[in-house]
DNA sequence: TTCCAGGACCGGG
DNA sequence: CCCGGTCATGGA
């Protein structure tokens, strides 16, 4: 009997002391206000951050898997201290969000734009998996980008752990086949990421070079590469070269603009953080709210 | 069955 | 310059 005891007390001691032991640090980003995580994640910038069910959030960056959540009005990060200075720069927690969205309020419609979207934040992504996905994107739906872009990080990625992988470097992709990437299922634009990775890889698209140039220059590089027309670029200047000024205008944007805006409307009155002004759009258009 | 999804490309007018 | 057809794929 006492040695029963005894083993059950063991067995709920070491479950509990393992619990301690693998607790999250927890490390402290910033606040809820300054980041909304879920509209962050969810609003169309990115594709490989889910939902783990719990309020929080489960991706992969920079190789490092890490989870994010939100707690007593702060947002906190899975992620030793040392990393702090790469999570801020991941999220862009030096600019001025609110500063940037003063220039946006031209009319009420763009006023709840910014109200709707107030938390949403422009993700400094790796330049080569934002470059990949957008290519990915094109007439293509969300779910289904994510699921190609999944697909493509399990089968050429490093693995993180059992179910999460690391985004496969264009060298990689570079020297896969159009057979070997029809596992994506990714159809017509399977060509098109192996030439961009092949562009990335040789050096003839250099993300460097591209980052010092202004959005045009950048832009008449970009357009070289199969498969990247005026739109994936300008999603890829926004979100991979992070140039607040790129407004890319894709289906939605184009219904939004027409609806809520003057026929020769010119969205460069958005001024240097525009692509904030069309995240702010883009995310309250396909909310469905109000219409 | 047809339509649509964060398009791009190519040809012809 | 602008227009329509075409390019895979899967979900509604």
């Amino acid at each position: 009997m006492l040695i029963v005891l005894a083993a059950l007390f063991r067995t709920y001691y070491n479950k509990i002391m393992d619990t301690i032991k693998t607790a999250p640090p927890g490390l402290v980003l910033c606040s809820a206000r300054e980041l909304d995580i879920s509209k962050t994640f969810d609003c169309g910038q990115c594709f490989r951050w889910t939902a783990d069910g719990s309020g929080g959030y489960t991706g992969v960056a920079f190789g490092r898997l890490r989870r994010i959540w939100t707690e007593d009005g702060q947002v906190c990060l899975d992620a030793p201290e040392t990393e702090l200075p790469l999570w801020q720069r991941y999220f862009d927690l030096d600019t001025d969000y609110d500063r940037a969205a003063g220039q946006f309020c031209c009319n009420a419609y763009m006023e709840a734009c910014v109200n709707y979207g107030r938390g949403i934040r422009i993700l400094r992504q790796e330049r080569w998996e934002a470059l990949c996905s957008f290519i990915i994107s094109q007439c293509n739906n969300i779910p289904r980008i994510r699921c190609i872009l999944e697909k493509l990080c399990s089968c050429f990625g490093e693995p993180l752990d059992e179910t999460h992988f690391s985004f496969p470097t264009a060298g990689r992709v570079a020297a896969l086949t159009v057979e070997e990437l029809s596992v994506l299922r990714a159809g017509y634009r399977a060509p098109y990421i192996l030439e961009a990775a092949r562009a990335v890889d040789s050096g003839a698209l250099n993300f460097d070079a591209l980052e010092a140039m202004d959005c045009a220059g950048a832009m008449q590089q970009l357009r070289r590469v199969r498969g990247v027309g005026e739109k994936v670029a300008n999603c890829f200047i926004l979100f991979g070269l992070h140039k607040m000024e790129a407004f890319p205008v894709d289906v939605w944007m184009k219904r939004a603009l027409r609806e809520h805006f003057p026929q020769d409307f010119d969205p460069t009155v958005f001024g240097s953080c525009a692509g904030l002004a069309q995240q702010y759009i883009f995310y309250y258009a396909r909310s469905g709210e109000q219409q």
